[in-house]
DNA sequence: ATTGTGGGATTGTTGAACGATTCTACGATA
DNA sequence: TATCGTAGAATCGTTCAACAATCCCACAAT
């Protein structure tokens, strides 16, 4: 069973407009373009070898993604999240990583697993003072929680949440702070969930999020 | 100020692809265009009197929010939701609006009015035996649970989770129930947080969930 | 009944074209 | 000097035509 997935995985060809644009969301979410940066069509287009309207078939998806804007007769642009911007994603975060923890005792190991390992493999990585990977841990992190919903289409919007929010802290100029700072919170949230206490680890989570976000749009408004 | 906002609103121009989407979108939603119905391009781009291009990025645009879906080669055809996609859904659901409610004791009234103001003039009609728009009433009192949140994102999200719902319902040939089920369910949830019982308005959403749940992948599977 | 194997229809992508809109730089006016 | 207006360049919005790639369907062969 699992090897027809995989076989059907190989068959779904993605279309050009889908790899322009899967190029395009990895260039600027490594920070190759900056935010803000202006994206000409023919210029762009000239330089994948593809034409104008296959581009705007990309531009589209990634505008859907929220990681460009567009503006008519303008062109499309790296978004530049603003202040509302994140306190907006924080939200939405708060509303749906909480509603997600909140079904802790109602789901499988699987599921608990994927919320735990991610932090367990960055503690592992800290006491051998390697920091690589400790970036996409808080992300699988707060991706097992949102997978607490058993739900596709939010893990999905999540995802574009994450990809966001990420853009935000490269205005603000904090990549590595938000690699790196949220560890001890991951843990003890962990913790307290492992003690069966979901609310206390919903509280723990709100006040994660009240921070990250205060530290955030401050140094946004700064800029 | 407001005139500003809707001078600046009578600016953007909508272009023709947002235009033909929504016309397309009101079409499906309407049930005019069957789930399972495929749209040829050279047909609809005929018939609106536009250009393949420019339908195509229609076509982009109702795809990305789960109207349409698309296949390599094949074209695209109006969304048919399985019972599976139900239950996502309603995953989803759980955890935004059961998260939202909860910040209940947090927000202030016109928020909370948003809630309210649905149900009571539901209750208004029905007593004078008015179910024209009993419909929309019902969306309006979802609507208002997730604009508890104060995220705009989140509520953008839910509307597309509200259509494709709509979707669902269309299949199961259930239009009607979905607009005429929900009153004493809704009423009972408002009443609770009147109450200031919280907690109980969210379990009440959680039932009123599983029910509609429940119905609705039994009648998808009968189908 | 199942399995090739064609032709026909539809989509995927490209390139060019032209009007519409925005941007920019320069000069006019106070 | 600063503001304003305007012409020209650059870019976007949309359409059209063309061709390759892919899919669908009917028919024949086993």
């Amino acid at each position: 069973m699992s090897t027809l997935a995989q076989s059907k995985a190989d068959l779904e060809r993605a279309s050009t407009a889908q790899k322009v644009a899967d190029m395009l969301r990895e260039r600027v979410l490594l920070g190759e373009l900056e935010p803000g940066l202006r994206l000409s069509e023919e210029a762009i287009g000239g330089a994948l070898g593809v034409s104008r309207n296959t581009l705007r078939e990309a531009f589209r998806l990634l505008t859907r993604d929220r990681i460009l804007v567009h503006e008519h007769s303008r062109g499309v642009f790296v978004r530049r999240p603003t202040g509302d911007d994140v306190r907006d994603l924080y939200a939405a975060r708060r509303v749906i990583e909480g509603g997600a923890l909140r079904l802790w005792h109602t789901v499988g190991d699987a599921q608990r697993e994927a919320v735990r390992a991610p932090v367990r493999q960055a503690v592992a990585r800290a006491e051998k003072n390697d920091f690589s990977k400790t970036g996409s841990a808080n992300i699988q992190f707060h991706r097992g929680i949102v997978g607490l919903a058993g739900s596709a289409r939010l893990s999905d919007e999540s995802d574009r949440l994450f990809a966001e929010l990420m853009l935000a802290f490269r205005v603000a100029h904090e990549v590595e702070a938000f690699h790196q700072t949220y560890l001890p919170w991951n843990r003890k949230i962990v913790e307290l969930l492992n003690n069966g206490t979901v609310e206390q680890a919903v509280q723990q989570l709100d006040e994660y999020f009240d921070a990250a976000e205060q530290d955030l749009v401050s140094r946004l408004v700064a800029d």
